[in-house]
DNA sequence: TAGATTGTTAATCGATTAACAATC
DNA sequence: TAGATTGTTAATCGATTAACAATC
C-alpha cells in the first residue's frame, strides 16, 4: 500500500488548456523579465484577458503551488510551465521550403530560446538548393530521408506552396516525422498517428476582417 | 406589419464557428478547384475532422441552403462562406516589419486572393528603408499616419521583434487602426475597442511539442 | 490578527452531438 | 417510390466562472 508516485497531473490537459499554457509561460517570462518575483492569478488574468478562476483552474494542472496571499513565484511557475510543455527537452526540426517564410522561421531567435532547433532546410527548386539559410545549406528533398535520421528531426515545418503541401507532407511521414507544422493553405490529409498543427497567416487575416466588421465586437483573442 | 428583412442571421457568431469558417471556405475552393459541384456535411465533416451535426449546424448560421439528399452547392456554399467573413469586401493592409517574415506576408499572393492588400510597408531600420518589396518601397515609421489616411487601411499587421512590437501596436493605434494581426511574441496592451489575433509560431510548436510527447494522443489540431 | 489569495467544488454557461421530421 | 441528406430541436458533454473554506 505504497503511495501513488508523487506528483501525476500529466494525464491529458484538456485542449483550452494546452493552447493557453504558453501564453502563460510568455507572460512568466515578460514578468521576469520586467524584475517580478511573484504573480497572482489576477494579475496573469488581466494580462491575458482570462478571469483569475481560469488561471488558477488552468494552473492546478501543473507542478507548481501558489502561496496564499502572494500568489505563484514567477520562476518556479515559468519552469513548471517548461516542464508541462516539454519545452525543457530539444526539438529537432527540419524546415521545407526555404522561402520568406522559411527563412524567416530558420533564422528566427525564438525558436531556440524555447528549446527547439532548426537542423535541416530543404527545398525542391534548384535555384535555392545549396544557398545558405543561417549556418545550414538547403539541401533537395532527396536528402529529406537522411537528414531526419542523422539529425534525429521529430518536428516537420511544411512552409511551401499549397499545390506542394500535401507532397512534402507525405514526404515527412514517409520518413516517420510524426508531428507536422502546416503553414500552407491546404487541408493535410495525414495518418492518425501523426500530429499536425495548422498556422495561417490568410485564416488568421479572415477571423480579423470578421470581427472588425461584426459591428460592436471587439476584444482580443489568441489563436497560436 | 411587414415581413421583417430577408435573412439576417449575422447577429454575433459564436467564436468557435468563425474560426471554422475559413477552413469551410479553403475546403470549399478545393473542391472546387477539384471538379465537384456539391458536398454533403458528412463530406465536409471528413475532410476538416468535424461531425457531420457540426457541420450543419455551423453552416445553417450562413445565408446559403442546402438540398436533400445532395448536399450543398459548393459555389454557392464559398460565396455565401465569403460573404459572411468579408471576404468580399477589400481589405488593405498596412505592414510593419520588412524582415524575411514580412516579405513573407507582402509576396504572400493568397492574400490577394482571399481580399487582402497589403497597402503599404513601413519599417524602423534605415537600412532597410527605402528597399522595395515587391512594387512597394519600404518607408519609415514617421510615413505611417500619412500612409494608413491616404491608403485607407484599415488592417495592421505586426512583423518586428517582441521588443518593438508594443510602441508599433501604439503607433498603429493612434493612427486610428482597429485590427492588428500581431506575429510577435509578446502580449499586446491594446485598447478594448482594437480587435487583436496573435499568431505565434514557437506557441504553435509548443503546442505541437505537447501533443507530440503527450503519449497516444493524436489527431488534426487547427490553430490558425 | 485581518485580509488577500490559493485550490477546489459546485453552478453556470455554451458548444457539440444525437436524433428525427421534413424534403428532394 | 425509397433512401439520403438537410435543418433544427433536444440531450449531452465539457469548459468557464462563481463561491468559499483553507491558509499564509
Amino acid at each position: 500500500m505504497t503511495e501513488p508516485l508523487e506528483h501525476r497531473p500529466q494525464t491529458k490537459l484538456p485542449d483550452p488548456v494546452v493552447r493557453r499554457l504558453p501564453r502563460y509561460l510568455i507572460g512568466a517570462q515578460e514578468l521576469r523579465a520586467a524584475g517580478a518575483t511573484w504573480v497572482s492569478s489576477v494579475e496573469l488574468g488581466r494580462a491575458l484577458g482570462l478571469t483569475s478562476s481560469t488561471v488558477r483552474q488552468d494552473l492546478s494542472h501543473l507542478d507548481v503551488e501558489g502561496v496564499a496571499k502572494r500568489g505563484y513565484e514567477i520562476a518556479k511557475l515559468a519552469s513548471a510551465l517548461t516542464r508541462t510543455l516539454r519545452a525543457d527537452r530539444e526539438h529537432r526540426v527540419v524546415l521545407v521550403g526555404a522561402g520568406f517564410l522559411g527563412r524567416a522561421i530558420a533564422l528566427h531567435g525564438d525558436l531556440m530560446r524555447y528549446g527547439f532547433e532548426v537542423a535541416a532546410v530543404m527545398d525542391v527548386n534548384p535555384e535555392v538548393i545549396g544557398t545558405s539559410v543561417g549556418r545550414l545549406t538547403v539541401q533537395p528533398m532527396s536528402a529529406l530521408s537522411n537528414a531526419v535520421k542523422r539529425e534525429n528531426i521529430d518536428i516537420g515545418v511544411i512552409a511551401v506552396p499549397a499545390e506542394e503541401a500535401q507532397a512534402v507532407a507525405d514526404a515527412l511521414v514517409a520518413t516517420g516525422v510524426s508531428a507536422l507544422l502546416n503553414l500552407a493553405l491546404v487541408q493535410l490529409r495525414v495518418p492518425e498517428t501523426v500530429q499536425v498543427v495548422e498556422e495561417r497567416i490568410v485564416v488568421s487575416l479572415q477571423e480579423l476582417a470578421y470581427r472588425l466588421c461584426a459591428t460592436g465586437s471587439r476584444g482580443q483573442v489568441q489563436v497560436g
